[in-house]
DNA sequence: AACCCGGGGCG
DNA sequence: CGCCCAGGGTT
């Protein structure tokens, strides 16, 4: 705070213990540059001095302010809260009581309970998890449940009550001006001698964020074509997924909807549904029986009898499949020829 | 937990 | 061009 005393960012809202203007800009702010809010927040302020003004003022109007921001959402649910506290008379005080005023979430409820009402509780945005993941070397991703408690943790220790609005714009500012997300000042840090992330050069690997899965959403659409005790299998290629296994006869799907009937199976029978998870990848796999009297041309196809399948190296969720296929229809494929589609659920 | 909302900055 | 940005609300 000796350091946010004499470097802290100039703002047209510093200083101010107004609820409202706090609120504005905090709510300008919310994944905003203040560069780019700065702005917004004056005009803001001077079609609307107060929060009675704002609540007065029509939705239309508001929005055209807002217009160019973004996240248009905030400006409707701060017209909400404005006509609320226009209501009430006055703002409340507590972070449990703000935090229920439409678009006032857990940090800007914080924001304003600390710095207008000087209530002793941390914010925590982007910023602070910065700094305090690089001071104090976090070893857990703030991403996750366990992250984001170690975070509150060393954020609740080391508030100021004495001046817990200070405190935390001396955080976020640290964040900003000297702990930057890239090519931090750590020369013109006072923490720099202090600080685990520089210590052990690991600054460019906090904060930790647990890795994107990126789980990619795909579905394999699967005709399993039945012929006088045989089931056509097609031999993957020898690159990418499952290379070099075999596979029933696979239509390519139109992004997530199932194909279209092929001509060639127009009864297209029972359907499975395999929900199959990989590491990158969300398969759902579709699978329609048809069975057909003569063996329809299909490239490539390998044709197994049903109790041979088994010697075929195929995909997992293909393989269990399989079994179920050769105890069903192994034995008695004739007597299945002609059967009817069965009916319900069977997954 | 996943997703949506919108801009702008950055490498 | 891809990625990032704890912010809030909804499903």
């Amino acid at each position: 705070m000796k350091w946010y005393d004499t470097e802290k960012r100039v703002m047209p809202w510093r200083g101010s213990r107004d609820p409202y203007v706090i609120w504005l800009s905090e709510v300008l702010l919310q994944q905003t540059r203040v560069e780019q809010g700065t702005p917004y927040f004056l005009r803001f302020l001077k079609a609307y001095p107060t929060v009675d003004a704002l609540a007065r003022a029509p939705l239309e109007d508001v929005l055209r302010l807002w217009q160019g921001l973004g996240y248009y959402r905030r400006a409707h649910l701060m017209h909400q809260t404005a006509i609320i506290i226009a209501q009430i008379g006055q703002w409340p005080q507590d972070v449990e009581a703000l935090r229920r005023l439409p678009g006032i979430g857990a940090y800007t409820s914080s924001a304003i309970a600390s710095i207008a009402f000087e209530r002793p509780v941390p914010v925590i945005d982007g910023n602070v998890i910065r700094v305090l993941s690089r001071a104090f070397g976090a070893n857990v991703p703030y991403d996750r449940p366990e992250g984001m408690r170690w975070i509150q943790d060393a954020a609740t220790h080391l508030l100021s009550t004495s001046r817990p609005g200070d405190y935390n714009q001396a955080m976020m500012d640290m964040g900003a001006v000297l702990c930057k997300p890239q090519n931090p000042v750590c020369n013109a840090c006072f923490w720099s001698d202090h600080c685990i992330a520089k210590l052990e050069g690991r600054i460019a690997d906090l904060p930790a964020k647990s890795r994107r899965t990126m789980v990619v959403k795909e579905s394999l659409y699967y005709f399993v074509i039945l012929c006088k005790g045989y089931v056509a299998l097609i031999k993957r290629p020898d690159e990418g997924i499952w290379a070099g296994l075999y596979e029933f006869y696979r239509v390519e799907g139109l992004q997530q909807k199932p194909p279209q009937d092929h001509n060639l199976f127009s009864r297209g029978q029972t359907v499975r549904v395999i929900k199959h998870a990989l590491s990158h990848r969300a398969l759902t796999i579709h699978l329609a029986v048809t069975v057909t009297q003569s063996r329809p041309k299909i490239p490539h196809a390998v044709w197994v009898k049903l109790d041979q399948l088994h010697e075929f190296p195929m995909p997992r969720p293909l393989e269990l499949y399989a079994r179920e296929l050769t105890l069903e229809y192994g034995r008695t494929q004739q007597s299945h020829a002609h059967r009817q589609p069965r009916q319900g659920p069977r997954s």
